[in-house]
DNA sequence: TTGAAAGCGATACCAT
DNA sequence: ATGGTATCGCTTTCAA
């Protein structure tokens, strides 16, 4: 079905390796032949096989990426931009979207492995098991994590400043007055999930706010799981005045809680979410966040394993983006104050 | 680096043939030497090189997904769709993400190609031009495309329905006592706006409301370009009283319009969205839009190509899901009714 | 039950 | 300037 350089070759009545020098730009032939070959090829609509490129070369033009289901703030306009630089660096996405299922990441990484992609970049989850990743740098692919970090890790890894988050969050609503503060939190298993509730506490301890540890807890990573979180904290005795919520699209799942239990936000309630997702400033109430500058790490990232790729010897070190409290509507004194 | 079948035929001291046959799950080979090589296998790490593999069945086990910039209501949570389909089928994803610079879809298909996908899933936009996907289907690769028909392709096509979309967004404002609509539409250029629009027209037509070509606009997919588009509208002498627009994402950058010039919705203009995307209903003001099954219509679009991919032979029709009108608080009677 | 050899399509290197 | 050949890792077919 496809043509391949034997075919070109044989119509051309000239040896495969004088196709290949014609095709291929490389001096040693005559202007006439390769003019003509070119066309011949053109013709007979010659496509490079990069399947058999791949395995001569060792070298597969393919970058695995380790993507989590839609609403981390390292999502589709994230994909978007890495698959748009490496597409713009010459490589091939191969995308697998690793949930939270056990067993998934583990899977993906093997496959990435039988694929030979020549590189991978990991966008880990709070349940992501470091293992995989660790094999991955042992067996030579080149790897760039973002948006989270794994422990130990030989690689480069792109994160935002989760303790500033934390901190931000938290502070701002101690500001406000509040002292009643729930968190729904990333687990603490996780490098990311312990920074952020380090720098909430922080917040509270230097504001001398005491903590009370049956509002501080931990969700799994979906707008509904958020929702059922918010939903029991609120139905609880004594309601928190404020919610720290750990993303901006968990924060929306809150919202529903807060609005199907009658209350409203910020009068009775405040919220802040983290990322700064696109369209949470046109959320139901236009939502006080934490801006991480998602794109920016993106582009990053994706420069970090280009150079990698291309042989630069990079060192393996964390890098910090800086994030930014944005405050919008969702957030105001409590009642009480 | 990698370990090859040839490196444990060498270090079992048998043949590659062996190997192969103890690591393939093939008959002819003793229990013994089976065990044996396996567990050999596992110790060295053996991780069976898929793309040579490929070369030799002449299939990559690769299929092509073309996906457009987030806001697509055939976005991320159809590329996890998608992606999960796949993966589940045994197939891996090259994605490739095609906005609307021209030529960015002739060379993404040149290079799923050159790749030697088995199979591609295409979600066309409107600017998508059509020769490269009937290029697909000539070189005999299995295409199914989603939310978006490309004229005259001999693929199977799975889309909403788009005439039935248009319609029920203008006969419901209409029936509300709107006059003044103004249409921020797809292109006509595509099958899709061609209907929309036709959907639209007819609500009018029937409803004997006179139509104003300078609100029958046609906007690029995007969220700050319905943004400015709905700014000029705004501006200009006679104010619509609603607005309907192609996409809920778009329908959100309308808003941040309509906020700016100091309006309300939906007292002083109501608006009308496409897809129901997650979150329209926790938009600034819930949004009145119209649903496509987006999930389903990905899970059905995974179905027919892993069913084509297993050789069986699908015909080239057309399937459309059904949508449905989702009354939220965007939209009410206009001021003056 | 096991081994040997040809080939997939492209590349690199050596020979002419 | 052009042709020949080994090779990449695996699969398939045929031979022992």
């Amino acid at each position: 079905m496809d043509c391949t350089v034997n075919d070109i070759a044989r119509a051309a009545g000239v040896s495969r390796s004088t196709v290949l020098r014609a095709l291929s730009g490389k001096p040693d032939i005559s202007p006439k032949t390769r003019a003509r070959i070119k066309a011949l090829a053109a013709q007979m609509r010659y496509r490079p096989n990069y399947i058999a490129r791949s395995l001569t070369q060792g070298k597969t033009n393919l970058v695995g990426v380790i993507a989590k289901p839609s609403i981390y703030y390292a999502s589709h306009s994230v994909i978007e931009a890495v698959e748009r630089g490496l597409r713009d660096g010459g490589y091939s996405t191969l995308l697998f979207i690793s949930g939270n299922e056990s067993g998934t990441d583990e899977s993906v990484v093997e496959q990435l492995m039988k694929n030979r992609v020549d590189g991978v970049i990991a966008v880990p989850g709070a349940m992501t098991p470091p293992a995989s990743y660790h094999q991955l740098v042992e067996a030579g692919v080149k790897l760039v994590t973002l948006a989270g970090l794994i422990d130990d890790l030989a690689a480069p890894q792109i994160t935002g400043d989760n303790y500033k988050a934390g901190r931000l969050g938290a502070a701002h609503l101690i500001e406000l007055g509040h002292r009643r503060i729930a968190y729904l939190g990333i687990p603490q298993i996780s490098n990311v999930g312990r920074e952020r509730a380090r720098g909430v506490r922080d917040a509270f301890t230097e504001a001398h706010v005491p903590i009370d540890e049956r509002l501080f807890t931990e969700i799994e990573f979906s707008e509904t799981g958020a929702e059922r979180c918010a939903a029991e904290l609120l139905a609880s005795g004594e309601r928190p005045t404020a919610l720290l919520v750990r993303h901006d699209v968990a924060a929306r799942g809150a919202m529903r809680a807060i609005y199907a239990a009658g209350l409203s936000i910020p009068e009775d309630i405040s919220i802040v979410g983290n990322g700064d997702v696109v369209g949470s400033d046109m959320f139901r109430v236009p939502l006080t966040t934490v801006r991480f500058p998602a794109r920016q790490m993106a582009g990053f990232c994706v420069q970090t394993l280009l150079d990698m790729l291309r042989g630069e010897v990079i060192e393996p070190e964390t890098t910090i983006f800086d994030v930014e409290l944005v405050v919008r509507s969702s957030t105001a004194p409590p009642r009480t104050a």
